[in-house]
DNA sequence: CTGAAAGCGCTTACAG
DNA sequence: CTGAAAGCGCTTACAG
């Protein structure tokens, strides 16, 4: 007698099964059946809970028999387990949180992308917030994350604020990118500095003797490592003039700044552009003056962007594999959340640059 | 002397603060701190769990010097409530579950982000998943949404069977994009049929006697709608040929497709993309043949992109708002939750036409 | 081989 | 005004 001890009766007597035919009438027909619980599958099976679970999740002994009577039970009611409560119970986490800057940016969304993959995988939800580059909101993502006990965060940080909250709450994190703090939180970055300075000798070799850098921030170790392997190539080379340029983080603040730089009498004949909004805001101001790339201006773009591709000359640029970063940070997430002692460490992935015809000798003066 | 009951001792003797300055030498020192729970607030408070809990939610009453006492304990102890827990508890959901095609494609992408945007403007997180058009991953994806109790589903659907599946399990389900459950769930799309007439129109009155639909599929609204609008258009005109032409789903094989059918001696001279996948490949062929933009070949698209406006001239499209297309449908979603048993509705965004360039009259023949 | 009991971290009537 | 108790849906030693 104990199977039918009293609790709150569904609506229409006993719960009508998920997947019983007549389901095609909508949402919530009168009365909406409740979900199905283990203690549903249980009583159907004529076993205890503790009977059902060892059944279901295959942890434990189960009669052969009963374990298949059981099973037939939860798929007839539909059953699916609450997430939630298991975890709860085995104090465990199975899904992964991450943080970007932007999802409208293709960097970030195939970013987004790779943990993804990589997080279905290895049978982990992913959890996807965007800040919009706001420190509020960066944290209120991070409280979030924190809040709903995930595994581990990825984040494209924006300073070294969040990570730390992170980890004092014990969520394994790994900065994306950019690196914030580097000796205590894993990272998975490019060789911005390499790549940059690769990029830039490729200027030089054509014969420029006036470049610009133009970049929207130097507090990040993006536009730090960026900025040195640009600086170190012309450094390198001799009698060269070199501009490191800020612009803002839209395309319009960067075409805006691009409209000025260029317009300028002793202009620049080469511009580096830090990223592919930069790079759109050049290549439109470029445009909009006349001049033609590259016989008039050379332009190359660190981090590659579909337009590139498209545009007649394409742009040479930097590809970074955001997919792959994604896909390294997940695995450097679960290294991290296996050997929670092991010291911290920096990936770094090597990028291509994709030569397309945007740069040529400088115009003779 | 209740306050004192034996417990499980955290490895420290007392659990250390978590925003203690000694934090900072990364993610786990010696023995890791256990995570903060209601029990220690209400300890370190010495008042009962309950009194703790009424504090920190503001439900029910407590005396104004004990809330502060036990909001400050929080804060010391760096508290952040078990959203599962509380969940469990509440019976309630704070999520939603996004899941869409191709995070990789930008208009999944936006997407993505005006949910995202909307659900946490309502306090919600979101959960999201990618299905790469494979029907076993969206399924998967529905599944794990069903375990972790989301309170409802913006999906993109592949076909009918997941927003049922949803359905059956009481989540709210909104669909996207495409619609496969007119009558039985609620949709947000754009006004396909009439947006391609029109822009159907715009080639037609300009003298185009031999038009190609070029599409991925028939098989969604999207497909049956723009080609209903393409085909209503050309039928309403006289003496003209219209071919519907079926290519994949990748920028490769429609680039194949528009190969062949360029190099045809009857060639279209105007071609309608579907979408802007369908637009880049054709966009490539048309390039590689050598074939002129809009003197030779007249181009349009369905579905905005970046380098449509990047590219000389820029290609002439519908402009869907998939920003306001997710925020469109949180909206749907919260109203499906709030009333569970309202009729069905189907949202439809009105999408523009952006002139660019790439349309003229066809070349003498 | 199976079930009763305890407990994960919360919230919420209810008693005092 | 506050605390003890019950319970959300699970899992897991442990007793039999």
């Amino acid at each position: 007698m104990d199977t039918v001890t009293a609790r709150p009766a569904p609506a229409a007597g006993s719960p009508a099964p998920p997947d019983a035919s007549q389901a095609s009438s909508g949402a919530s027909p009168a009365g909406v059946a409740r979900r199905a619980t283990i203690r549903d599958v249980a009583d159907a099976a004529t076993v205890s809970r503790s009977t059902a679970s060892r059944a279901l999740t295959g942890r434990g002994y189960v009669a052969p028999a009963v374990r298949d009577r059981v099973r037939r039970a939860a798929t007839a009611l539909g059953y699916v387990p609450d997430a939630g409560a298991r975890n709860l119970r085995q104090q465990v986490s199975r899904s992964v949180g991450v943080l970007v800057s932007d999802l409208r940016n293709s960097f970030y969304a195939e970013l987004a992308a790779g943990v993804g993959q990589q997080s279905r995988r290895r049978g982990y939800a992913m959890m996807l917030s965007d800040d919009n580059g706001s420190p509020e909101r960066e944290l209120e993502a991070a409280e979030a994350f924190v809040a709903l006990r995930v595994a581990g965060v990825v984040l494209t940080p924006l300073s070294a604020a969040v990570s730390q909250y992170l980890a004092r709450h014990g969520v394994a994190v790994v900065e994306v990118d950019r690196q914030f703090c580097p000796g205590t939180c894993d990272a998975v970055v490019v060789d911005n500095r390499g790549s940059a300075e690769r990029l830039t000798q490729g200027l030089l070799r054509l014969g420029h003797r006036r470049l610009a850098l133009v970049l929207d921030e130097t507090d990040w170790t993006t536009g730090r490592e960026r900025s040195a392997g640009f600086t170190a190539a012309v450094a390198a080379a001799e009698g060269r003039e070199a501009a490191v340029v800020g612009a803002g983080w839209s395309v319009e603040e960067a075409r805006a700044v691009a409209r000025e730089l260029l317009a300028r009498p002793d202009r620049p004949t080469a511009v580096f552009a830090a990223n592919n909004v930069l790079a759109e805001g050049i290549w439109r101001a470029a445009e909009e003056r006349g001049l033609r790339i590259p016989e008039d201006l050379s332009l190359v773009s660190f981090d590659d962007a579909a337009w590139m591709s498209m545009v007649r000359p394409g742009v040479t640029a930097v590809a970074q594999d955001a997919v792959a970063l994604g896909e390294a940070a997940v695995a450097a997430l679960f290294d991290r959340v296996e050997q929670p002692g092991a010291p911290a460490r920096t990936v770094t992935l090597s990028s291509r640059i994709l030569e397309r015809g945007s740069t040529a000798p400088p115009p003779p003066a």
